[in-house]
DNA sequence: TTAAAGAGTGGTTATTTTACCAAATAACAT
DNA sequence: ATGTTATTTGGTAAAATAACCACTCTTTAA
């Protein structure tokens, strides 16, 4: 079976799935997601253990929203963010065994 | 148990995590490496399909194999790249979960 | 009703990313 | 030796990203 070019349809969804690879593609908004995986968390718990300007935590969030990831509920004063879909955290194993290789790679290198 | 800001080492980490996921995030690295997923292919393969300049596609592997998602070993004229730890594509289905989610609720949006 | 706290927006700037072209390198074939 | 194919590298310009500041909006507290 050869293999074919991707049509319109699969890049589309390639591209999405790329977003939202993207979106995690970063330190904050990844350790945000991984906190978020022990429950939701208000911008101002997030905010407590990040060292950048609070404009700058609401558009990471902004764009974990529109690609997908969390979700936001408005409760008093507050805003609360939570996964959309927990699984997405469950990843990291894997992406952490990335890294291991690589380590040990280089300490090998190392003799 | 109260919550800690990240130290310098768990900062490291997750950097490194996030910069798997980074060079995962791009249509076209996203989608060379769901083509590794069924074995190495070589340069030449992987641009069959993709509309881009040999140098990009060249480029978009240097970005793969720096974040040690594949590897690449040179065969007579051509060079093969390879998944490093192959899991890295079996996240794939919660991403796409995450689409759904969002496609879902758009749909539910329209009535 | 006024002030303060929590969060988001708009604007700006520096940095990074991406794509292309041209040129370089490596291996093979002639 | 020379050309040809496969791939990478360097340079550059355009676009996207990320950070900060100043300001706005909303909700509660005084």
């Amino acid at each position: 079976m050869k293999r074919q070019p991707p049509n319109a349809r699969e890049r589309a969804l390639i591209e999405a799935k790329a977003n939202v690879l993207k979106a995690l593609g970063h330190p904050t908004r990844l350790w945000m997601a991984e906190q978020l995986a022990d429950g939701e968390r208000c911008v101002c718990e997030l905010a407590e253990f990040i060292d950048a300007d609070f404009s700058t935590i609401s558009k990471h969030l902004a764009v974990l929203k529109q690609a997908g990831v969390v979700e936001d509920e408005k409760r008093g004063k507050q805003v609360y963010y939570r996964l959309k879909v927990p699984c997405i955290v469950q990843y990291l194993p894997c992406v952490e065994a990335v890294i291991e290789t690589s380590i040990r790679e280089r300490a090998a290198l190392l003799g």
